[in-house]
DNA sequence: GGCCGTCCCTTACGCTGTAAGCCCAGCGTC
DNA sequence: GACGCTGGGCTTACAGCGTAAGGGACGGCC
């Protein structure tokens, strides 16, 4: 009704509804994208968005293929040809990472949607054709993938969970625990965080990832 | 307004709802889990409960509790006195596992609560407690925790979802798509999955559980 | 007896995803 | 030009969610 004529407004479409769903949980993150809200943000009403999406599993579908899209154009652009399978791996996951970091609520998104969606079946799969060509049995290529998990995608599930035990409030609770965990609280205290750029959460920052991805990938290459 | 007083009904207590609740989980999945349901359950209406649980936060912070005192009871078992802190260690992921199997629930429940538990954060403290009696410095503890991250708990997250991907609709599909995933249709030619009892979701079979858990806990004690 | 808690109920609100149907612009065809 | 079709947007509406607000019945204590 308002609006008159002041913009004519690009037509919708589901490039347009996914690049707004982004955008709101760049902002508000997961959970505020809504289908009234993406319909707001592109300036129609919700119902509309269901020409262009089936439903909002579809949506989040398309959240998940934009940004294994992301990953593999930045994958593409950080190979180097003459790596080994390991330094390649080890390269691919972590430029995987570096998308992660940008999109905090991917990693939730993918391990929620409940089924795989091609690009990622396609990122494994050249996970194991690097592998294979580094020697890898088939059989050890799938102990591999399993192993690694989600980290194969640049990110470690936070059980120690992200943001929410960070601040003054729960470290103080944690020492008025001291007595039912004293492990923890003796090794808090030595390791000091001192927080780092690059962290997901409360610590799974560069360094932490790196030393669990590294353990992996050796261990792997030692029973190659 | 019916029941007239055929049953007088025990009166609801915090015990009495978590009780429903994981009964309602084991049978439906975590997503059937409303306040409305588990009300239904202990014969009384939804907003009654909150006279037991401050909202349904508490309440699924209450389940995780609930599991864990299961795994408590069952690690505290199944201890062995003279094991090394490798075995020590294995033992007790593998019965926080048993305990898991036994709620296909809990692992999604665990990595979405946004705040940890005490019981939770008491199970790593004694974890590194292991770790320290065997000879590890809290600096490689920490790592050691982040490295194992869900796995500490005895799941591993899957991004080969849980049982969507099986079934022969998804094998089909991927024949077809064999040109796209050549490696992994290689692969799980060759595999060929036959199922062994213990499966959580598609692929994280016992056997490949510790596989992963074996591969981090020998590079861990290497690094030791 | 009067009063105060405790426990449970009823009602209602705002939020979600989405089913159903209307309306109108743009088009192809005669 | 008039016709009807089609497709993209809007409006309305519904069921289910968590939960805020308040009412009424019971028991224990002064």
């Amino acid at each position: 009704m308002a609006q008159a004529n002041s913009e004519p407004r690009a037509p919708l479409s589901r490039e347009l509804l996914l690049r707004a769903a982004v955008a709101i949980a760049d902002a508000d993150g997961l959970e505020a994208v809504t289908m009234r809200r993406v319909g707001e943000a592109v300036g129609a009403e919700a119902m509309s968005l269901y020409h262009h999406v089936a439903n909002k599993g579809d949506l989040l579908d398309g959240l998940v293929d934009l940004v294994m899209a992301e990953i593999d154009e930045r994958v593409e652009r950080t190979a180097v040809p003459g790596d080994t399978w390991q330094q390649a791996m080890r390269r691919r996951i972590l430029s995987a990472r570096e998308v992660m970091l940008q999109h905090p609520w991917a990693p939730r998104l993918f391990e929620t949607r409940p089924t795989m969606s091609l690009a990622v079946v396609r990122y494994h799969d050249r996970l194991v054709g690097l592998m294979r060509a580094g020697g890898f049995s088939y059989d050890l290529a799938h102990h591999a993938l399993h192993a690694l998990g989600s980290r194969a995608l640049g990110f470690s599930q936070e059980l120690f969970d992200p943001a929410a035990s960070a601040g003054p409030a729960s470290e103080r609770m944690l020492r008025e625990l001291a007595d039912q965990v004293p492990h923890l609280t003796g090794m808090l205290a030595e390791i000091a965080h001192d927080d780092p750029v690059g962290t997901i959460g409360w610590c799974d920052d560069q360094a932490e990832f790196e030393f669990a991805l590294d353990l992996l990938l050796d261990g792997l290459d030692r029973r190659r």
